[in-house]
DNA sequence: AATAGTACTATACCTTTGTATAGTTGAAGT
DNA sequence: ACTTCAACTATACAAAGGTATAGTACTATT
């Protein structure tokens, strides 16, 4: 039953995977990422939409946020040169995948609430 | 193949997955707990030896995690009382699934770092 | 009585993250 | 010329998170 990880095998972990989880949580933690990726998946690409539909979000903060994720190829940024200009953010096909990493979390935090509830007694 | 979410799909993601996601994030985020968290399931059950594993971490935040971590279940704290004193942190079960989200943060951040590489040209 | 071991707590400080509010740029509409 | 619109930037400030350093409580050993 419990076959997680033995020691001998946690002791083969590389570095790599180390590395690999501190990106994942760069691009999901804070106080704004996960809001402006939600809405821009959910259909918002551009900054005044995504300012609309994010309740309190300063423009500072969605800027930094917004530049912060385009460097980590998390999401594009594309102009339109029509007037007024037009640009607009989305999510690339590696930043989609993210998703995956928002399922674990979900499931963990479902059935971590359930056993919570459980031992309560 | 892009079959990750429809609009409308989204639509139906209850609060109850957001909440969840939060309660996962508070459990990896910030600059100790993933450190805590390896040490424990690694065999370091004692606060010194916890301690010893991590470089640089002080005590006040050792205490302050333990004992975040403590409340939200994710590890447990068993004082036997020999002399000197000994307590124990163990892992709860549910807090060993954690790893399910973990193993997902380092497939995303690998394959994430490939598409990055590919992408540079 | 003094030292050592375990598991911490207390206080002050510094750094990072986020907030509040106002201002900018550039082109178009009236 | 003045206002409007999108997409921001600038400055000052507050709050949260983390660091540095010292001290405590209890028991046992020398």
């Amino acid at each position: 039953m419990n076959d997680l990880l033995t020691i001998s095998e946690i002791k083969k972990c590389p570095v790599q995977y180390v590395l690999a989880i501190n990106d994942t949580l760069n691009v999901i933690s804070g106080k704004w990422k996960l809001p402006i990726l939600a809405s821009i998946l959910y259909g918002n690409y551009r900054y005044k939409d995504i300012q609309a539909n994010i309740d309190k979000i300063t423009p500072r903060m969605l800027s930094k946020e917004l530049k912060e994720l385009e460097l980590n190829g998390v999401i594009t940024r594309n102009v339109y040169d029509s007037t007024p200009v037009r640009i607009e953010y989305k999510m690339t096909e590696s930043g989609k995948n993210i998703l995956s990493v928002l399922d674990a979390m979900v499931d963990w935090g479902v059935s971590h609430r359930e056993s919570l509830f459980k031992h309560s007694d």
